[in-house]
DNA sequence: AACGGTTGCGCAACCGATTGCAAATTTATA
DNA sequence: TATAAATTTGCAATCGGTTGCGCAACCGTT
């Protein structure tokens, strides 16, 4: 079975004229007469012409399509970052192209590559836990694809990024436990790779430093994949030890449910035993029983602003103004208290 | 700044030979000698050359790209099929275009042009809920773009689907509750237009009927979005009425999370007073307490099924053996039983 | 010397559009 | 009526590749 599109040529051929006059026809152009365009635009709309976008774009040299890599896209917080591309990407009239690096290094790279060789218009990146060499990105933004790096990055000075003030937030919710009247805060640390486990680890200490509360190296505890898996698991290994803990911030929402199953499974209670706060305040945090507090994170809008700002690159680069530099937006983080960490205070409302 | 891609032409003007030589070089062909095809192998290594796949695209008349229509991105279950529809797909070589609904027959209809115009190979689709006109679906159907739906379909003899057995869920959901020694069994119906709600209707329906037991009109709740606010609204209502209930099967997972957090506000115990069952086992339900009896549906599978089934059909295609024909894989579910549902039993392991 | 076969490569068309420039046609002006 | 100007339209190149076909150069054979 044929299917054959309908061209330029055939409206060219039914209508005996050039495919240079209906191609201006179609785009309303002056040099055209009126009968003419009349002619071709009804021929158009009764054959359901449509252009032909890939001969556009290799004409253009554009394809109206950025590249997304996501570390997973069964994340909550991941999943609302590409809901807030996709937004403003259609409405922009660009075409998402979504690849999982499922957090591999390699597959990471290897998406880059396909990606950069589909000849998408700009990327947007957010690193796999696994990656510490930067080559591939480099490489791409050496050769002028604009990429914006959202939520998880690199300290590139010719790349932009749009990120969460990790720092900030962890400082927050580590000076909200210490109001709760913790004493012995302990952390559970992302994948060490991430600025983001970093610079919230930061965060910790410095809180615990500004209230004059010891660093204490047992507390720091290390969680590699930063799964919900591993919070439980990691907390598991704390409570059976004879470190004493009654409070515990862990670097995302996953782990930090994973550290109240251990908890309660302990029988211990949540909050008057140990309080607990998350980081990026993933839906289902406020069902869980305790309602989990947790630090919220703008995905939806993180995913906005990095589209916006890649777009507004590429824009750049068709003027050829574009130069790779960086650009950061920081987005605000908001304390978001519930009752895991609520030891002071009655429940209000 | 100007960026330029190396093309086969640049390698040619440097050798002094043609661009088909250079062509035929770097595919190897046997017409080539072994001295220049070294030359240009060579050459092409240096200059990193990177084929222009825009170029082959419309030579081919092929992009390797297909596009994914989705109701919504933030939700488990869609972003499992997701995961697995990427998985697929790029071990085959192709891109995935995402385009989100958002539960609109606007967008959809809007995502689906779009699309076609793009020129994707194929195109993998769930319906919206608002949709019940199919003249978008037939229209690109006609034009010979091979579309396999997921989960949400229509009847179409013309186009592929990968379902689950939403009836035989449905009825395995409320034969559990029946054997847990539940009487009034409520059922929170999701957004009437799908399929996928009608199918689990029969299911509840015809599992009270087996089982000789009244189907109540007033047991059957209309949840028009079939979300967890709605879940939890509906559910309120049912338990100010004087209607009895003392199971609820609801339509999906967040719906059924809805009802349980309207019956443990109201005070009542789940499951003892209330059991209650889910469909579509959210990852979240395992860690709510009481953790949530559920279907299981295999969204990864289900993605993974659908992509190999449509990129199945664009390789006919390309060897012009493609007929629009329906067919149907129908994936099975699994109750899973957890202590929203477990009356009977007492808690095991 | 003439012929046939092989080897290696290039020309030109093609995919479906866009666009600078020239040309053809019509209209206006001197 | 001749010429200039304005109006329409088409040719051909271009984007970056692929590919059918032809052709030259060289080989060995008779």
């Amino acid at each position: 079975m044929k299917f054959n599109q309908v061209t330029i040529k055939d409206i060219a051929r039914e209508l005996n004229i050039s495919p240079s006059t209906v191609s201006r026809a179609l785009k309303d152009h002056p040099d055209i007469s009126v009968d003419t365009k009349k002619a071709v635009n009804a021929l158009a709309e009764k054959l359901n012409y449509q252009p032909n976008i890939v001969a556009l774009n290799l004409r253009q040299k554009k394809t109206n399509t950025i590249g997304v890599i996501i570390p997973e896209v069964v994340h909550f917080f991941f999943s609302t970052v590409i809901s807030g591309i996709e937004d403003v990407a259609y409405q922009a009239g660009y075409n998402v192209i979504l690849a999982q690096s499922n957090e591999s290094y390699v597959r990471e790279v290897a998406h880059v590559k396909a990606l950069f060789n589909s000849r998408v218009d700009g990327m947007l990146l957010s690193l796999s836990r696994e990656t510490t060499n930067f080559d591939h990105v480099e490489s791409i933004i050496s050769k002028g694809v604009p990429i914006v790096f959202y939520d998880r990055m690199y300290h590139s000075p010719t790349s932009s990024k749009v990120i969460v003030d990790d720092y900030a937030g962890a400082k927050e919710a580590v000076n909200h436990l210490i109001e709760q009247g913790c004493k012995s805060i302990a952390h559970l640390v992302g994948a060490p790779n991430l600025i983001i486990s970093i610079d919230r680890l930061r965060g910790y200490k410095d809180a615990l430093k500004e209230n004059k509360m010891e660093v204490r190296e047992d507390l720091i505890l290390a969680c590699d994949s930063g799964t919900f898996e591993e919070g439980k698991s990691v907390t598991e290994k704390l409570l059976a030890s004879k470190i004493k803990v009654d409070a515990i911030f862990a670097n995302n929402d996953p782990m930090a449910m994973g550290a109240m199953m251990a908890i309660k499974e302990k029988g211990l209670k949540i909050p008057q035993d140990i309080a607990i706060v998350g980081f990026s305040n993933w839906f289902f945090g406020g069902l869980m029983e305790p309602s989990l507090s947790t630090i919220d994170q703008p995905g939806f809008e993180m995913g906005q602003e990095a589209a916006r700002l890649l777009i507004k690159q590429i824009d750049m680069k068709e003027k050829d103004e574009y130069e790779p530099v960086e650009e950061i937006k920081v987005l605000k983080t908001r304390l978001v208290i519930r009752e895991s960490s609520l030891k002071k205070q009655t429940k209000k409302k």
